[in-house]
Formats: C-alpha cells, structure tokens, sequence
DNA sequence: GTAGACCTTGACGCTGACGTCAACGCCAGC
DNA sequence: GCTGGCGTTGACGTCAGCGTCAAGGTCTAC
C-alpha cells in the first residue's frame, strides 16, 4: 500500500510516517516511480508506535519495540530492551505524579492561605459592622 | 539597582529579565546611560513570578500576580484573579495526575503481560526439559 | 487532454522560556 | 589610553513532533 492509505488506516498523516521514517523508525520499499510501498507489518509497526505515543512515549523511546518486531518477534515488548524502557517509564511516571502531588498540595495551601487572608482583609475595606 | 544585580539576588538571568520584559511582567525606569534601573519592588515581583514558575505556572499565568503586586496589593495572590488562577493549576494538576495514574496503570499492565509472556516463551527457544 | 487526486523532496513555522552570540556603548581603575 | 566588566539591542538556536507550504512529478478517469 502507499503512504496514504498507511496512513489512514493507522490514524496519523503522511508527514508523520515521513517523519518516522526520517528518524529511522520506518522503511519503505520503493515502488519504479519512487512512491513508498508498505505492506501489513508496518501497519503493525505503526500500532505500536501510536500506542506508545499515546502513553506519552518519545519517539527514541518506542525504537526497541519496533527494532523487536522487525526482528521477527510477536510482539514489540518480546525484547528485554523493550521491558527496560516499560521499567525506565514507570519509575519517571511515579516521579512525575509526585512531584505533582507535591505541587499540589503546596498550590493548595497557598490558595487556602490566600482565601483566608482575603476573607480577614476584605472586611476592613467594607461598611461592616465595627466591633465596638 | 542595575540588572545584574537584580539577576543575581533573584537567582536568575539578565536574559531572563528582559525576557520578562518584553512580555510585559516587567518594566524599569532608565538611567541617563541607558541602562535598566530596578528597586525593592521589583525584587518582591520576580521572587512571586519565580515561585509560580517553579510551581509550573507558564509565564503568562503569572500575571495575574504580577498586576496585583503591581496595584500595590501587599502580597500577589491578594486579588480574586490570581485566586482563579490557583483554582484553575489545582484542576489542571488534577487532572494531569489522573491521566499520569492511569497511564501509570496502563504501561504496568504492558510490563506484567509482557514479563509473563516473555517468562513463558522463552523457555521454547532453549533447551528445557521436554515434558514428554 | 486535462482535471484532480495522489505522490516526491525541501524548507520554514510553531510552542515556551529562555541560551548564546554579535557588535556595540559606558565606565572604573591602572 | 586601555583593559575588563558591566550594559544595550537584535537575531538566531534549542527541544519534539510534527503542520504547512512550494514546486513539481505521476497516475487515473472522464
């Protein structure tokens, strides 16, 4: 099939797959007039890729799972070096989540600070009633 | 103070001040040479634009502060604007950090089927003992 | 034979928050 | 007067992952 159709059938765009390809990740034979011809494994290829990207995965990150399948694996996380980047993610993932939680939480107190001192200052620029 | 001193005590950059600048967070009076003279003020203005940055506030969401230090609020976060700007970091970390856990659980998934497929095929390609 | 849908390469644009360099002016100390 | 350290503006570079054009070639259908 041409780029087109590889494309649409794996929900991306043509420049993305020129893109990819660009960066290594994929190859095309050539058809005489020099349009890429793809077959059925690099659709399976590119599913793999997207879903990766959909983690939120660089793209360096997804090439041991497509140097996996190219080599003839089932799957692109057949490979130890491709467990290695599953490990490598979800420790930067927990990482990230705390370090969120940590702002959170420090956004949070400052927002509860904030209201308080506007609940005790905005009185004072008001009619309210005097204590005395 | 010219802005090299003012970088300094701020722990940024004179890049970074005219940065700021040329958004509009900033501003200096000049010196019969030219040159960019700041005060006390402006020392209050980057630390509240600082620590917002360190929260992971882009440089536009600190704005808001910047104005109502500028109005001469005693603290940045004492007008109702920078409270809705709090509000709204809290829903977005919120947010990200859900969608951060469930990719979390997702990409752990991926590892433990990966791991288990991986603990099963492998044993075919050497030389196990043969149930027979 | 020509319109239109596809393909090719190459190159610039985009976002954010600056870093880095160029080419120059100003000012203090020796 | 000259070296060194500050300051000035302007402009391009950085990171990722493409989007968007430009200028052309190719193929199909009418």
């Amino acid at each position: 099939m041409r780029i087109g159709e590889l494309a649409e059938r794996t929900g991306t765009t043509t420049r993305t797959l020129r893109y990819y390809e660009s960066r290594g990740l994929l190859s095309a034979r050539r058809t005489g007039n020099g349009y890429r011809a793809y077959g059925e494994d690099d659709v399976r290829l590119l599913r793999q890729i997207r879903l990766l990207q959909d983690f939120g995965f660089e793209l360096e990150e997804t090439r041991p799972f497509v140097e996996c399948l190219r080599a003839g694996h089932p799957a692109g996380d057949s490979c130890p070096a491709s467990l290695e980047v599953y490990r490598a993610k979800l420790a930067e993932l927990d990482e990230c989540i705390a370090g969120l939680q940590a702002v959170r939480e420090q956004v949070g107190a400052q927002l509860a600070r904030a209201e308080l001192e506007s609940a005790a200052g905005e009185p004072r620029c008001e009619l309210t009633p005097d204590p005395n």
